[in-house]
DNA sequence: GTCTATAGGCGGATAGAC
DNA sequence: GTCTATCCGCCTATAGAC
């Protein structure tokens, strides 16, 4: 009853939550969270299933822990290739904060496919997914909030018909910054998670062989896209509009 | 015994083969791939569950049906798109076939999903899948050669350590459009599935209310991207590069 | 081609002893 | 907090009758 035992026991518990973390996640790579099963991680883990609920009072509450533990992880991998890149212009923190998340993904492939792939059927997020989900966006918005305050940042175009939407997303997400570039932001954001994902699903499998080098090729084209190099000039030999 | 008799049962067979695709579609809606049940299918179809080995010798064969099937339906969408559009130039027809795309994702989530989701554990697609899978790229690779064909394709850059890769899937994909206009499309194809994904996934809970708009305007910018419209001009305050 | 029956598993969740 | 026992459901796949 001492506050020693109390401690004791605190310990104990948040070691053994994480065990069962750990364990899940080792079967979420070989069956997939719709088929996550309290009873077979209890079975790995020598325990009795009925002693997880002490834990976790469903399978569901176990994946939400999963889905905040993953989004965590990819945040803060974004945040320390943000960090590291501290010293390096806009330009180049973005490409390494994205190449950060792809490495990410590809190391923990399962992790990625559960909070960035389909939707595991008969589940909903809690909102507390919410705050942890947010991280990685935020990393890119300081990084435009950056370019802005070192008046880097080129503005793209918007068409009329997407003003009040712009406004819209920039009062929620950056109201510091021009809507056109929170706009195409956004939209380099799915799209980064378009390029991770088509490579960690497999729709690059005998289409791209140099992922790496494709990646990175991708990721400047993306900072182009949000205002953070120039657009550069084409070298074809003919203007693009059709005559 | 009469050839009669035969059509009549290969009728027969071609039909319940199609009831039951329709039942396991119903069913990945509810459960998802990772739960397809040959057992369940049969429950609905008031059929023993032993019949259906008499049309598929296995869950996965099912699976395979049902992805073949769904990768010629959303190819189809974009052909479909493609042609209503044979009139305009091809930046619009990029666009139009974007937005096919799109529709159809959002009009089927759970054969997106099966498709362009995360990959079901233990299961690994044959090779009959491949054609059907190509059809909505071939759509964009054929969009890409008309407009060469109009002189009004733009040529964006090519860093030199993506050239060997860049021939490498030019080569593969398009011997006929320069590299760097193949290389672009890879990548935009993948970033479509990205908004796509993003939009029928749930990302973009809260993040974009006007979905269509903000996708036509991602869409013209992917467009820009291959080189079907000219770089546009920047409204920015300053040059984008860093004093 | 359809059925019944069967083998040999799996799951979530709860009750009640210790 | 952990256990055993239990309820009741689910699954793939096959054998063999009709």
């Amino acid at each position: 009853m001492s506050s020693t035992a109390r401690g004791v026991r605190a310990r104990a518990r948040i070691e053994v939550t994480a065990a069962i973390k750990d364990e899940a996640r080792r079967q979420l790579a070989e069956e997939g969270a719709a088929k996550l099963s309290l009873r077979a991680v209890a079975r790995e883990l020598g325990m009795a299933s009925s002693a997880l609920y002490r834990y976790f009072p469903s399978r569901d509450e176990l994946l939400t822990a999963l889905i905040i533990d993953a989004y965590d992880s990819i945040g803060a991998a974004a945040e320390a290739a943000r960090d590291a890149a501290s010293g390096s212009d806009p330009a180049r923190r973005w490409t390494l904060v994205c190449e950060a998340v792809r490495v990410w993904a590809l190391a923990h492939p399962h992790e990625y496919a559960l909070i960035y792939g389909s939707p595991v059927p008969g589940y909903t997020a809690p909102d507390d997914t919410v705050p942890a989900a947010a991280r990685v966006g935020h990393v890119f918005i300081g990084i435009m909030r950056a370019a802005q305050g070192d008046a880097c940042l080129d503005r793209p175009e918007l068409p009329p018909g997407l003003r009040p939407e712009a406004d819209r997303m920039t009062a929620d997400l950056a109201p510091d910054l021009p809507p056109e570039n929170v706009t195409a932001l956004v939209a380099a954001w799915a799209e980064l998670f378009g390029l991770i994902g088509f490579e960690v699903f497999g729709q690059f499998n005998r289409v791209v062989e140099d992922r790496k080098a494709f990646f990175r090729h991708a990721a400047d084209r993306l900072a182009r896209g949000v205002g953070l190099m120039p657009p550069q000039q084409g070298e074809g030999a003919t203007p693009a509009r059709r005559a």
